[in-house]
DNA sequence: AAGGTAGGTGAGAATCGTTGTCAAATTGGC
DNA sequence: GCCAATTTGACAACGATTCTCACCTACCTT
């Protein structure tokens, strides 16, 4: 590898040495796709839109591109309930979820509460570098309606 | 199915009329598994546990007896980053877990701060029916010092 | 522009946890 | 002991995800 610093394009690694990614057909359909939509999606959801859309991306790449994003932080990811993996375009802070269960609807929310309260609590028990997952799942009020 | 009406499912349910669940050697000897362990344990781990006892268990028996007792709440499961269901006998009361990333110890830790939280965010965005999930991963003191 | 090369792609195979199938075995009530 | 409902377990099937690997492409160097 050559030592001429890089900034590329989408995901935010850069420095010398640090890995190029490249802005290929593939990931802009993938970010494009995200777009489209503003409750969460399975890979193969994205994968289909993209086929239909005829900006076919092979499934693989959908699944690589998706962890790529989210190791970045650049998309939100959460398991459904039963363990499938689904992804959101994203705020970029931190924060949590309120998914409605019938429609996914989703709202994000802040808690510093509740960021504060998990970090006193592994520190009471001599726990370090705690990550939390929280999510809530609930009935939105249009799906209530019926 | 007969027409005296029966308590479908519960582990511990009895009284008159009301056996649909029978305590079998194989329930058993799950049930005494997961004594064995303190820490989140999954399926096939408890499969395999019962096997070196001598006590062997069929896979699907264990997968169907650990999600009957979660389903009556005699257990705690939860899923891991990678999606896999893990275990644990519990106390009953709701309660929340911080786990060693490392080990696996456990520690049961109740929110009432938060489950006041997620109440309150979820009724201010007309959210009903709510359910939330909420782990916490971190290092316990006994890895961290390697 | 040409060439080299590290990174990226995708079709299909492979994994892995989990669930379904169904005949045989067990259980509890009578 | 007999019977019917329940339970079991070997095995197949499944679905989501990851791996493999030959081919492709973006991007740097010349």
């Amino acid at each position: 590898m050559t030592s001429t610093d890089r900034v590329p394009g989408s995901v935010s690694e850069h420095g010398p040495g640090a890995t190029a990614v490249r802005p290929t057909r593939q990931r802009r359909a993938v970010a494009a796709a995200l777009e489209a939509f503003d409750d969460f999606r399975s890979a193969q959801e994205i994968h289909a839109l993209l086929r239909d859309r005829g900006e076919s991306v092979g499934l693989s790449t959908v699944y690589r591109t998706l962890q790529t994003l989210a190791d970045a932080d650049e998309i939100d990811s959460l398991r459904t309930e039963t363990g499938e993996s689904i992804y959101r375009r994203c705020s970029g802070t931190h924060h949590h979820h309120l998914v409605c269960r019938s429609c996914g609807a989703t709202v994000e929310v802040e808690g510093p509460t509740v960021e504060r309260w998990t970090s006193a609590i592994a520190g009471e028990h001599g726990y370090t570098d705690v990550s939390h997952t929280l999510e809530l799942f609930g009935t939105c009020r249009a799906c209530a309606g019926r």
